[in-house]
DNA sequence: ATGAAAGCGCTAACAC
DNA sequence: GTGTTAGCGCTTTCAT
């Protein structure tokens, strides 16, 4: 490998020289510059990142980490990110937390490879976490639980949200109103639920057992679960699906078995997914403003990198998006 | 920040020692690692990974770079890079190729801040490859064109690819047959053109430039595609999309001009995207293997880090996925 | 404007 | 088994 003591050499400089050329630090004259950059060109110089940045001791750069690098996961979301990131001339890398413990994204958390980190993973501990915040190493945690300290929450009013498009069912002249759930340890599943039964409560709707299946937020999930409503002897008239992944896998299972959206049952899902404007008919849903939520997290890196107060949580609302597959009864 | 000089001072130990511990290499008596283990713990320590990094000379990781890393891309194909490179105990890290020259992946590709770079991106230059290519630094180029030494190719035959597409239709009866192609500048496009012609030439149908029309790989290029051919005095009875997403957006338009697939038009689509089995009718595609394609270019990366002679190109081959977009004439 | 040299935090060769 | 120390490649202070 070449080093910056070679293109020091070939130009006949001091390395600090060299450095100060290559770098664009104006005190060097033009002449050494060229001399330097020269020189650097014919050896084919590439800088060693990591010797500079531990000189630095910073990176300019942020890590974005996913539970599975493979996805599914929102592009909005990482566009809000990448943008502000580059904004602020920060890199961006996404790294994935599949392994725990031992996964890139617990390397990139504790080895202060990175300046900041936005974690969107569920599969990296509480634990490891707490272990890595630090004051000067800002973490922002994206619908998560806990809190942690020196660690900032974004996070969607989810809760807000099950009780908009519970209410939504409601005031569309629904009762029976079954709710398909995501996984029981997730923090959004649990809150849009809430949603759901606050909103049946302040509208006198009993809540009925047998009309709340789980669907694991997978499309898989949400046909299973809507097979299961179909199977039962009273079926409900409308379905509010935790989120639109579920719903439309749940739409699917329904057609297959003769029963039209929104004639028969009225689904409303939560997210608006990309996908939900597509399907026939299209998904009334409620929306997440996913860009909004990647680029706020960034912004909050960058202020508590400038040694800003900030708020340790910061809480986003959702629209209901009206579309066709609800129907008034 | 605490380093490892702190831990081995509370430790009552040298650094190498502290070092040693820590990193569990045997020659450290089981009492003294404990001590070490305990002080790191109560300091908090966190080590410095660039700073072992540049010593060892080596990172472990791979980068992976993506045009954009807000999607689309093939999640498939990441999963392949994903395991292939878990499994040799390397880490995988995301960047994007947005900015170019300034990009995140110009940083990871020039400043040896990876063991190797599997390349899944066209807004990375020829010419930036050429520079950065050297014997110690695999990189991979998954579907380009140019050759560049020192670099290898991993790509799918999507002449055949096309080839095959386009006989499937001719075996159907089908000899009025539009292409709607992708970006001029894709080599996977013009690849599957070729095919397309061949095949054409093959059965001696004569090529008609008018069912030859620009859709840009997207969805609403499709559309619009769609609409073009839709609008002619004289419509083909069979379309060879160059990717599904094209397709899809090419059998909506169609749907809503009232015109039925495939009664009234055969499609085919080239990819087999996951949406290909869900729209309806099901999309008939050529698959390519992508899962193969990421483990293959990963594979690939260790060969040359263990100084393995390896092929400059690998390719692998496509699968003619029948389901119900094709009608027999 | 340029150079000499210290030192970032870590690993590993070497000495004991 | 443990300690001393050189040095990875770079930036930056300080002297000239």
């Amino acid at each position: 490998m070449v080093t910056i003591k070679e293109v020091a050499k070939k130009a006949n400089v001091a390395v600090s020289t060299a450095s100060y050329a290559l770098n664009g630090i104006k005190k060097v004259s033009p002449e050494t510059k060229e001399k330097v950059v020269q020189a650097a060109r014919e050896l084919n110089y590439r800088k060693n990142g990591f010797a500079s940045d531990l000189k630095r001791n910073s990176t300019k750069t942020l890590a974005l980490i996913l539970s599975d690098l493979s996805g599914p996961f929102y592009s909005e979301l990482i566009r809000g990110v990448q943008d502000v990131a580059t904004d602020h001339g920060y890199d961006l890398i996404a790294c994935s937390a599949i392994g725990g413990e031992n996964s890139t994204a617990a390397k990139f958390l504790t080895e202060h490879r990175v300046d900041g980190c936005i974690v969107l993973a569920h599969n990296i501990t509480d634990e490891m976490l707490k272990n890595v915040a630090h004051h000067n190493f800002p973490i922002i945690l994206l619908d998560r639980e806990i809190e942690v300290d020196s660690t900032v929450h974004v996070r969607v009013n989810n809760k807000k949200g099950g009780f908009k498009a519970t209410e939504y069912l409601i005031q569309n002249g629904h009762t029976d109103i079954a709710f398909v759930s995501g996984p029981s340890n997730s923090y959004d599943n649990k809150m849009r639920f809430a949603g759901y039964q606050e909103a049946l409560q302040a509208y006198n709707i009993e809540l009925q057992n047998k009309w709340i299946v789980s669907g694991n937020f997978t499309r898989e999930g949400g046909e299973s679960a809507a097979n299961i409503l179909a199977a039962q002897d009273q079926v409900p008239t409308a379905i509010f699906f935790a989120n639109d992944e579920m719903a439309v896998g749940g739409m699917e299972a329904f057609q297959k078995r003769g029963i039209s959206i929104p004639n028969d049952i009225s689904i409303i899902g939560f997210d608006d997914i990309l996908e939900a404007k597509y399907v026939y008919p299209k998904l009334t849903t409620i929306r997440q403003p996913k860009y909004e939520m990647g680029a706020s997290a960034t912004h909050i890196i960058f202020q508590m990198l400038k040694n800003e107060e900030v708020n340790p949580t910061f809480e986003l609302h959702t629209d209901l998006i009206i579309r066709e597959s609800v129907k008034k009864l």
